[in-house]
This record gives C-alpha cells, structure tokens and sequence, in this order.
DNA sequence: TTGCAAAAACTAATTCGATTAGTTAAAATT
DNA sequence: AATTTTAACTAATCGAATTAGTTTTTGCAA
C-alpha cells in the first residue's frame, strides 16, 4: 500500500476477505487489518462502526459472491446437470475462499435485510434450478433445504478437517451429490410418499 | 452453589455446558463462568489452563455424549431403520445441547488425541451400521461422509436459523434422510457405477 | 488433637484488543 | 483562498484473559 493509495469501504473489506481466507475468520481483529492496511487501528472506525459491522459486511460479501459462483455455474444448465454444476461451484467457492464463507454462516446480525436478501437469491436459484423436476412448491423447498444441508455439511466438515481417512475426498462428493439425485428421481416417482413423509 | 460445595473440574464443565446451551459458545468466558461457580475468575486456573483448554475439554465432552445419544439409537436396530434412529438421535441431541455441538465443531486443538479418538469412534458406529448393507469398504466411508455431511449440515443450518420459511423443518429432515437411504439402496444396486465415480 | 502440606481460593497487577474522545492534517469544494 | 469534509492521528478507557504472589481452607498423619 503506497501512502498516497485513499482507503475506502471496499479496500478495507479486500484485505479483510484476504486475511480472513488466509489466516481464519478467528484471527480477524481490527489490530491485524489496520496493520495490514498501514494505518492506526482507530482509523478503521472512520469507515466502519467496529469489528462486528466489518462481519457482517464480510457476511454479505461472502453469500453474495456464493450466489455468483452458482449462477455463473448454473447458466445453460438444466435438470441433473444443473445441480451437479452448482454443487461444485459451491464446494469451488468454499475452498478458494474458506474464511469469507466462515463469515458467511456466523453473522453478527441475522436479522440484516440485505443479508437475508443474498440468502434468498440463493434459495430462489437453486428452485429454479429444481423447476425442471416439476416438484409440488412444497416438496422443491424440502428438497432445497436438503442440498443445502449437504453442501454446507461436506464443505465445513472438509474445512475443519474432519475427514480423517485417507480416501479421495472429490470421490465422496460426487457419490453423495449423485445419491442425492437418485434421491430425487425417487421423490418425483412417488411425491405422494414423501409428501406425507414426518418423523 | 453452596459455599462448601467443592468445586472440580467436573462441577465446571457441567456449569460450562449448562452455559454455552443456553447463551451460545460465544458468551462462554472465564468471568461468567467464574461468576456463575461463585469464584474469582483467576481461581479457575486452579482447575484448568485457560479459556481454550476449557473449550477442548467441552470439545470432547461434545462428541463423547454425541457418540452415547447415536449408540443408544442404534442399539437392537439394523439397516434402513438403524440410520433413521441414528440421525433422529443426532438432531435431537444438537438440539437439546445446541452450545455443547457448537463447541466439539471449533475446538482449539484438532490434534488432540482424546479427540481424534472420540470422533473416530462414531465413525466407527456408523461403518457398523453400514455393515449390514455389505458395501465395499471404500464405499462405506463415502456414505459415512455421505450421512455426516447431511447431519451436520442440517442440524447447523437450523441452528443458524437458516431456514427461512414456514415449512415443518421435521419433515424436511424425515425426506432428507429418506431421500439418503434412497441413494443407499441405490448404491447398492449398482456399486460399480459409484466405484469408478469422479468430480 | 495438632500441625503441616496440598489444594484452592483470593487480591493485585499486567497485557492485549476494541473502542471512544478529542485533535490535526489533507483534500475537495466553493 | 477560505472553508468544509474526510480521514488520519494520539491519548485514554474499558473489558477480558492471564500471571504473580499471598492467604485460607482442608485433609491427613504424627
């Protein structure tokens, strides 16, 4: 950073995603960003309220930039193929920016408007992906809510290196993103089963 | 807590557990704790290292009570009905210990041997699950992965209050794991096919 | 029972990070 | 050129964790 280079908002939130994705959102702090921005910590307040609001935006950020990974991956795709295509730009995105999507799942403020608004563009994506299946609206947001988990639930459990085993861990994804369209195709034969489906 | 009632690690993590269920893993500090046994926050060193030995030691508790919840479920069921128990029996301990799971995901160590060992052991319960299935070895570890993303994935997201709309979210849990099973039977039907399966 | 060693509490002090207050320098606008 | 705004700064405060050093309590053995 020459001296002369202004720091603005969007400055502050690139160094920001670059440390978090580089150290951990854990080792995020207003010391360490100032340090890396060549400026006093209490400079930072002249641009936002504190650390939690710098969370928040990296919060929003990080769902917004997930919400393009899967459009740029769904477009000209359909059915299948389509939820193959967003499921590896979700797990892409998550490794190439593994503190930002931390931030994305632990928010200061869940009750953000544009927060929500960038997780519902999501959901609404992933819907029209489902379109094609021609699924009661009821058991489409199911089966959204059941991708979701998975992606969520392979990509933190892979960050916190949770899969111990020495056993290809892109061969697992694919296996359990392809059991779950099997899954699929078994609700659209038979919705009525799952329809009535509880615990 | 009475005066003379000696406190022991134990009695703290209890009173740690009890905290973090009901505030959050965040709210988890040395003053509250200290507070909530009637102590002067330096006098926990007397039992513990510090602020992340405590959240190791609730770390492993986390996934030692996980692992007693998912055993209890699966014992005298087999098959199709043991992974429904299993699953019923990991949301519903996330759910009554919400700060406890919190904790045995973002643990100061992942290196820790005791650690390592406790969650070794729930995968090695659902691998005996799986047994019965008689699948290829290397294919049970990928539906392992399989139902712990789906697991984890769920249980974090409901927790992160995540899902937005007004659906029953039991019943997206019952599909989502019915759906799982589904691809399962597949799997079985053609493990060759998911054998030679890449990204 | 008394006396002592160990355990477990305490107070006081340090450190570190976030934040606030108040000030100054730089830059952009009139 | 004067003024207003922006964005930096220093100094100070606050809160939480931790360390050092001391005292109290407790359990056990002479």
């Amino acid at each position: 950073m020459s001296r002369r280079m202004k720091i603005d908002l969007s400055i502050i939130l690139q160094k920001a995603t670059e440390l978090v994705d580089e150290q951990g959102l854990d080792q995020l702090s207003i010391g360490v960003l100032a340090e890396k921005l060549e400026i006093r910590p209490p400079s930072l307040y002249n641009h936002l309220d504190g650390l939690n609001e710098l969370k928040q935006k990296l919060a929003i950020q990080g769902v917004k930039k997930l919400n393009e990974y899967m459009l740029q991956a769904a477009v000209g795709r359909s059915g299948d193929d389509a939820i193959r295509a967003i499921s590896k730009a979700y797990i892409q995105f998550v490794r190439e920016h593994p503190g930002l999507y931390d931030a994305s799942t632990r928010f200061p403020d869940a009750n953000d408007q544009e927060l929500k608004q960038a997780q519902e563009s999501i959901v609404q994506l992933v819907l029209q992906v489902l379109d094609g299946y021609k699924l009661q609206e009821e058991i489409a947001i199911h089966i959204v809510r059941g991708l979701r988990s998975i992606l969520h639930g392979f990509t933190s459990i892979e960050q916190m290196g949770g899969f111990g085993m020495p056993l290809d861990i892109n061969k697992s994804f694919a296996i359990l993103i392809n059991t779950f369209i099997e899954g699929i195709h078994a609700v659209t034969i038979n919705e009525d089963k799952y329809m009535q489906m509880h615990d």
